[in-house]
DNA sequence: TCAACGTTTTTTCTCGAGATTTTTAAAAAC
DNA sequence: GTTTTTAAAAATCTCGAGAAAAAACGTTGA
């Protein structure tokens, strides 16, 4: 919402800047657990990794502050946002809450164009499950996933509700990583998505927040009952 | 939430470098207005202004960008965050809603302490009020004010929803400055902080909520009444 | 009068080097 | 053996200057 420079919209324009380059490269290193969880991220050493100055990594590093990816501490750098179980079952409460409220405006407020939207971001998303089964290509289901939650609320008006969840979301994807290798709750998140569409669709706004809430509950509850130890391994990773 | 940078504690700790200073520095003229919204931030200009180098002083502007105060373009430099009443309309009812959700839960998990620090930070609030008659110290009375409202839902352990609120809190200051000098609706807000003082310490949650509600809408609509040339005309300044 | 074009000016973006501070490690003292 | 002191190493923070892009400006041509 402030800049472009965070993911807001589905349409990701070219970065324009190596400041906008280093910033996207991080932001995947630290999704994707390459730069790990608490890991202090030195700049001196950091800059040559990304091919950039100094200056230009500092400020890359400090666009990442703004989704809560990197914490800085006054005279003693920056470092990767820690997780940990608490902390996912706070972002899972709070997106839960936000995005029914933005589902169910959405549904209220919504036209023809985004049903129609809704009806192509599903098909997209269909089309990547189909394609990722016996591969791991998270990657393009990653973002028709991200790009179907998106669309489902994009009719609400609050700017501040998206942005917001925009940012939830991402912080969860962090944690999502993990459950969809280690899945001790067996579900069909294509049903899941598939009602949760229809339900839309129908502008039963009861129902698809219901679907919504459970959806979104459900990998946090998958997460939780993998064993502490093997999930701080993971963490860590 | 993300870092110490940002408001958030009611202890704020000295600024330990320039980015820091300049950063606050910078937070204090948008809102102030002293900065205009939708202008533009000439990177060559500011630094001598703010006594720092470019490097440092861009890098205290995508700190900004993490409260929203701040827009970046790819190639075209930094802005002042626009204003906008549609905007501020949404400010409000997203912190309304997140505001009493966070205040039940306080008000639900509040113990002693919390009843403590609730009734000192009321009676600073009041203190400021009387102060401020006839004088225009509204910085005092501002962060007293703050830090009852953070007080208030200190004891809600969502540390994210308190993080968004912080966020909402400060773009809310932006347009409040404009109420209370130019007040349409005639309110008494002593009476309004103390009702939902004694309804939080009385436990009841509902009448809590719906004074917060009240209380917070109260300020929208207050600006909202404002004929549109005149608050153009204060929001440009 | 207006639009298109090329030049000048301004501004943004980027890097490398130097000053402070923190961290690490070893030596000294209790 | 533990703590304190001291010195070396590493990292952060900061600035000024140079390359690239955007904006401003005047000129030319219809």
């Amino acid at each position: 919402m402030a800049n472009n420079t965070s993911s807001g919209n589905g349409l990701t324009a070219e970065p324009k800047t190596l400041v906008e380059t280093a910033y996207r490269a991080l932001r995947r290193d630290i999704i994707e657990g390459h730069l790990a969880p608490g890991e202090k991220l030195r700049v001196e050493h950091l800059k040559d990794d990304y091919g950039v100055g100094a200056g230009t990594l500092r400020e890359a590093l400090s666009l990442l502050i703004s989704d809560a990816l990197v914490v800085s501490q006054g005279q003693r750098g920056f470092r990767v946002a820690p997780v940990s179980l608490e902390d996912f079952e706070d972002i899972t409460k709070t997106r839960v809450m936000l995005e029914c409220d933005a589902l169910r405006q959405s549904i209220a407020m919504g036209d023809d164009a985004w049903e129609g939207d809704l009806l192509a971001a599903f098909h997209r998303l269909t089309k990547a499950e189909e394609k990722r089964i016996g591969t791991d290509d998270r990657e393009e289901w990653e973002e028709r996933n991200r790009i179907f939650h998106e669309v489902l609320i994009s009719a609400c008006p609050s700017r501040w509700l998206k942005h917001f969840l925009a940012i939830l979301y991402q912080q969860a994807e962090r944690y999502r990583r993990l459950s969809l290798y280690l899945q001790p709750i067996p579900r069909d998140i294509h049903a899941e998505h598939e009602a949760l569409m229809q339900a839309a669709m129908a502008r039963d706004a009861d129902k698809a927040t219901a679907i919504l809430g459970e959806h979104i509950l459900l990998t946090f509850r998958s997460i939780e009952q993998i064993p502490k130890d093997q999930l701080n391994e993971k963490l860590a990773a």
